[in-house]
DNA sequence: TCTGGGGTCCTAGGACCC
DNA sequence: TCTGGGGTCCTAGGACCC
């Protein structure tokens, strides 16, 4: 039988702007999505401020005037603190899978003889002082087992941020107690149709007969279901699995109408993507870009379109890249929109080393160190540093960042001054 | 005035093949 | 009455996750 921990960092967007301004701590903060759109992210006392997950930021504004602090995404500071979470992790337990930005299973087979809880709260506490980021610990027999053990550790503080559903009668509180749309892989809908079955809580899915549950909700349903009777469905993936698409899309800060405008975001979105899929050491078949209006604004003309293309064979050149994108994007434009958001998309990936090179095209012998020495420039100097063709200063598609912080951990310039 | 940006997997249905 | 019986590939759409 298996054994799995999971680690979620808590609140981690918020927690991560505290390291650096720890006056914020005990103070409600919301992070907000690009373009300062909605919020994405909210410390304990935000959410209990009422604030929802997603709620677009101009309807909780006036709340700061209540004392709530609101900061601007910071990728690259995310970015980076959750590498050392990460880590710090990986000096505990040498399998670890990363999950998303803010979260990692274990894998605890062989430590069964251990004291886990005791284990664990070493765990949380290390990685709170090394790195300043709280977090919280569930281990159980499978992965949507251990989702609910980790929801009571950080939602019942005298757990002490761990906690351990093993036991038949740890299991039983933890399934009874848990609402079924709380569920890993039960959303709002399957959430809304199981409780016209009178299914309200977890421990209702998992006695539920499996017969109808496969009938009921698809293979994908079934798995959930046996999962939280302790049968392992979903494996712990030793190594990260190769992506299938890259995307890169925003909306911009302000609508644009001009070609070259588009243009500009577009290639931009388009080296971006590039960077990713060399840094995935993928290359692409096939190339996407998508252009839309401000679907929420009623009163103006609306667009919407896209465009696929194949590469002439598999590629991670940013200069045929950009190119073909560039194409794409002529087929697409409509002069007369107003244009709010754009994007682009890496196809048919494969790995480099699988790709066969094309009988028609000859080798351009010099393009894999050219995009090396790029992104190494990239890199160092920052994003954007060199690019492909010329780019123009007045960038009106920039985003909205009204309350940034600095990038404390990853740019020279903007490291923390202690005095 | 102002509403994110990434991803994955599954299913159903159609086209087409022998 | 009864309209083969396999299969593959592709696409669109739905649902979910963080």
């Amino acid at each position: 039988m298996s054994i799995v921990g999971l680690i979620d960092c808590n609140n981690f967007y918020a927690s991560c702007e505290r390291v650096f301004e720890p006056n914020l701590i005990g103070k409600p903060i919301v992070v907000l999505s690009n373009n300062d759109g909605c919020v994405i992210a909210r410390s304990q006392e935000a959410k209990q401020m009422g604030i929802p997950m997603g709620e677009p930021f101009f309807k909780v504004k006036y709340l700061q005037r209540e004392g709530l602090v609101v900061r601007s995404c910071n990728f690259p500071l995310y970015g980076d603190m959750s590498n050392r979470v990460m880590t710090c992790l990986s000096h505990f337990i040498p399998d670890v899978e990363i999950y998303s930005i803010d979260e990692a299973f274990l894998k605890l087979k062989g430590l069964e003889h251990l004291d886990l809880r005791a284990y664990s709260l070493n765990i949380r506490q290390t990685v709170l002082d090394w790195t300043g980021i709280p977090i919280s610990i569930g281990i159980a027999r499978t992965k949507t087992l251990c989702k609910i053990a980790n929801k009571i550790a950080k939602n019942e503080p005298r757990r002490g941020g761990v906690e351990v559903l093993l036991s038949r009668g740890e299991l039983h509180y933890g399934l009874a107690t848990t609402p079924i749309g709380d569920v890993w892989g039960i959303g709002r809908r399957w959430a809304h149709k199981l409780k016209g079955d009178g299914i309200h809580y977890a421990l209702d899915l998992a006695n539920a007969p499996e017969r109808w549950v496969r009938q009921k909700m698809g293979v994908v349903g079934l798995r959930t279901a046996l999962e939280l009777r302790g049968t392992a469905c979903l494996a712990f993936e030793e190594e990260t699995p190769d992506k299938k698409t890259i995307c890169v899309s925003r909306s911009f800060g302000e609508m644009l109408e001009s070609r070259e405008d588009l243009e500009e975001a577009i290639k931009t979105f388009a080296m971006r993507a590039a960077e990713k899929l060399r840094r995935g050491k993928l290359v692409a078949c096939q190339i996407c870009v998508f252009i839309r209006t401000n679907a929420h604004r009623d009163e103006l003309k609306q667009y919407r379109a896209s465009q696929t293309l194949s590469l002439e064979y598999p590629n991670d050149d940013s200069r045929l890249i950009v190119q073909t994108m560039l194409k794409a994007l002529r087929h697409i434009y409509r002069k007369g929109f107003q244009y709010k958001q754009a994007g682009v998309f890496l196809l048919e990936l494969i790995p480099k080393s699988k790709a066969t090179p094309s009988l028609l095209v000859p080798v351009d012998e010099k393009a894999t160190p050219l995009m090396q020495a790029l992104d190494h420039l990239n890199k160092r100097f920052g994003e954007g540093s060199v690019n492909v063709g010329q780019c123009k200063k007045t960038r009106h598609w920039y985003a909205t960042r009204n309350f940034s912080s600095p990038r404390y951990t990853t740019c020279w310039q903007e490291l923390p001054k202690v005095r």
